[in-house]
DNA sequence: CAATAAGCGAGACGGTACGTCCAGTCTTCTT
DNA sequence: AAGAAGACTGGACGTACCGTCTCGCTTATTG
């Protein structure tokens, strides 16, 4: 009834593909990183490596996943603008200068053209964080802590946004003074006083 | 002294070379598009490609400025708001859900782990239209329409972000009604009134 | 102290292997003939055929041997000419322009760089023919009908010698005429009259 | 108007190429000898042996035609017979037990189930063996030396098939007194005196 | 006004990696 | 306890491109 796809044999080698991806990936980058070179690296023929991942980047998101842990909680401490602070700040510190960083950008650029991948980017990774802000902004919304006129989605994207537009376009990381400025900003508006 | 940059001899193959490149990469995708290929296109041989060119993401940011024939400077109508969103309509209309957008968004992708192509890019694309906007901003904050205690960069940063995380991360196009939400929110603020 | 062959347990798997192998050999030819193919096809495990055969030609040997239900035994009518025509003739028909004589060609082939395939080969079809026509010719010696101061097992070579020539080298097969020029010939000599 | 076929370039890329195959075929084997293993002791591309051979085999078979620097032309003493073995000790003697013997046993292996090797090999060596044997038979046919009522062609096979029936089948090379009596036997026949 | 250099098309070259197939071994589950 | 199923490492396949390198040919100064 069900497709049958056969349980994955080997966890090791799986492991050991991720691995390597992850260690090579910060040695030659990503455009450098090949296949053929992970499976030599994890001591795996090529074929397991076709056999459960459909490209080079589906390897590197399962590293970033299993490097992140992603914990996609985000912290409740009844103040809404420092727990956004807090939250973006973390998120800064592990994807920003990191090499784990690098991968991230790497994988939302090859997602550009690459829909598969990006669908994958976007269900196991970027949604998850998505819905942990939106659900913590609904909180500080049901609160009167944060307008209740806007959609909690909008909200990410318009908090989230600017650090975003720094990460991929200008590719410098923006400091902790610059994040809370962002918040702050975006909770003050522009507008003159 | 200088490294002699000769002279570029054949404008008409150059132009064939971005043409190329350009249809290719709408027929086949970033991804599969090869310089030989582009070369076969246009026929031209492939020295001609790598003697004016560092790689096929430079071809093709050729290619973008000249279909864009980039417009940097920014309406001035004498209300911010209108002018603001004016051109964040027309910028997303020009690269938004079109092969032109798609193209952008894989030489931001691309631009990820080649640091040469991202230098490329920001200098003559994405820093031009930085400063655009910057120099309309700082006007409308000496006329008082903007607060004035903001760095400009930054407030582009602020207004710019939202729609490229739309852009990048989602994949999805911000339809007229969400871009003016962005700039009316930005002005506003999301704290409750 | 033996090697403990195990005995076959499942026949009826060594007739599907064997089955499966011509049939495969027929449709794709030996170049492309492989073990996981006659595997799939025969509905058994990999490790039934290694088990059993130690080569795909092995495995193609086999099937010849059972399809050909190899009739060792040469007629004797008291016409040594005959005989040896009417043998020489069914050889022909039976391994020339049909698919079994392709795999029996492609086995000899193989045989040239495969000196296992080629002691089984050996041992297990063509010595039994060269035996069978071997005893047939020294009671034809024994009679007088052929000079009796030469080997019966070159007599074998002269004769047969020919038709090899035309099918492995040439790859075209004898027709009836020419296989009984062959014998008469030999009978004769080709020195002049 | 003619096909165009460019001008090979490098004369000596090609020789590397048939140099290292004929190494490598004496040191591994026919069977495991690939083309990644040539290109690689060669020195070239694969892409470079692809561009112009067909096939390993087609590859080894240059390797041969220049090792042979074949002499297709044959010996005129004027007695047929001893000319007949002079040529046939000669050729077992190169194509015997030696490593090119080897070589030329699995070429013709591989051509009973690759059609286009076949042809080549037919074409670039036996055809012209087999023409310059046959010319000299026509020769020694018209001399009164050999029944004229035989096609030169057929006498060829008649002669030669013994030789490579021991070549091939039994892989066994006939030693000098054996050819001897391959010749003396088809001039005298073998009917009984 | 030759000659002489440069750019040009074409495409061969040594390579790297692709994605596939198969060899031969090993493991798991079924009968 | 043998067999089917198929995952495993590993090697080779034949292809596609990479970036470099000759080739002749055309063109455009420049001695």
């Amino acid at each position: 009834m069900s497709p049958r796809r056969p349980e994955r044999r080997s966890e090791e080698a799986a492991q050991a593909v991720v691995q390597a991806a992850l260690e090579l990936c910060q040695e030659v980058g990503y455009g450098k990183l090949s296949i053929e070179g992970i499976a030599s690296r994890a001591g795996v023929g090529k074929n397991t490596i076709y056999r459960w991942w459909p490209s080079k980047g589906a390897v590197l998101l399962d590293g970033l996943l299993s490097a992140m842990s992603v914990d996609a909680s985000m912290a409740d401490t009844g103040d809404i603008v420092a727990d956004l602070k807090a939250q973006m700040i973390a998120a800064v510190g592990a994807l920003g200068d990191t090499p784990l960083g690098a991968q991230y950008r790497a994988l939302i650029g090859e997602a550009q053209h690459n829909p598969e991948l990006a669908r994958a980017l976007l269900d196991r990774f970027i949604e998850p964080l998505r819905t942990a802000s939106a659900l913590r902004i609904e909180l500080a919304q049901r609160k009167g802590q944060i307008r209740s006129d806007l959609d909690s989605e909008f909200l990410v994207e318009m908090l989230y946004g600017p650090l975003y537009y720094r990460l991929l376009l200008t590719q410098r990381v923006p400091e902790r003074a610059r994040i809370e400025a962002i918040v702050d900003t975006a909770f003050a508006g522009i507008a003159p006083s």
